[in-house]
DNA sequence: AACTCTCTCAACCGCTATTTA
DNA sequence: ATAAATAGCGGTTGAGAGAGT
């Protein structure tokens, strides 16, 4: 016998979520912790399956987020991770502290890798693009020679020209090889792995640093309390106008 | 003003690894 | 040992917003 269903497929709601779902799923977690995601929507009084609850948790109302346009270090940060980790986007966001794979998925998605293409480099292989079709090229006249079997860390060092990728193989050494490490904790400090999982009385440190969350239910619009998920949103669209 | 196109990103889907009964 | 559920991951989708015509 396995475990109990993780919720009742029937009855669940999907889509976007509303601001009531959001201050139900706020206030449980707020009270109850982080733990059990399949008993929260039964808990909380939502609709959702507890997969969908996890998600919108990390990924949109998680206090240590840090929302907004990503900085120019942090994206060169992606791309050096991403050269090395490829689509491992768990791993590459577990060194860029409040952010969230889904972020940074999208972000690479719709503009590094544009941006990468623009330069002439590969965003998958993260090679030069002149250099990937002339490889491509010798490989349709002669069958592939060993050249290939090395990473796109070991051949970028022949780019000459591409300064971005040249700037990611000379980063520090010992840098980079701390990226490769499964375990290794993030390069900023993330307050937000030391919270206590599943103690419902004890968000001491958490609390503290993250009182716009309680904002949330003292102030708002709409009746609901939620005014600075406007300014937050309308911050960054301003941002956006502003880049 | 109205329509179409493009872009962005939140959310879902399906899969794998891990955990639990 | 096994089956079934959970958690987490990466890929994909589609609604909404903004830009262009």
């Amino acid at each position: 016998m396995g475990r109990q269903p993780c919720c009742d497929k029937l009855g669940v709601k999907k889509g976007p979520w509303t601001v009531e779902e959001d201050k139900k799923l706020i206030n449980f977690i707020l009270t109850n912790g982080q733990c059990c995601w399949r008993a929260v929507p039964k808990l909380a009084g939502l609709r959702r399956c507890g997969k969908s609850c996890r998600l919108r948790w990390t990924n949109y109302l998680r206090p240590d987020l840090k929302r907004g346009l990503l900085s120019e270090a942090e994206e060169q940060l992606v791309i050096d991770l991403h050269s090395r980790l490829g689509n491992r986007w768990s791993k590459i966001v577990a060194r860029l502290p409040g952010r969230t794979d889904n972020e940074i998925k999208n972000h690479w998605n719709t503009h590094i890798k544009k941006k990468l293409i623009k330069m002439g480099i590969d965003p998958t292989t993260h090679e030069p693009l002149e250099k990937e079709a002339k490889a491509e090229e010798s490989i349709s006249h002669a069958d592939h020679s060993a050249d290939n079997s090395s990473t796109p860390a070991e051949n970028c060092s022949a780019s000459d020209g591409f300064d971005l990728l040249n700037k990611i193989c000379s980063d520090e050494s010992n840098l980079l090889s701390s990226l490769w490490l499964d375990d290794e904790p993030p390069l900023v400090d993330c307050s937000w792995n030391n919270l206590p999982a599943c103690n419902a009385t004890s968000f001491p440190a958490w609390e503290e640093n993250c009182s716009w969350l309680l904002d949330f239910q003292d102030f708002g619009i709409n009746d609901l309390g939620f005014d600075c998920l406007n300014d937050i949103e309308s911050n960054k669209r301003g941002d956006k106008t502003i880049a």
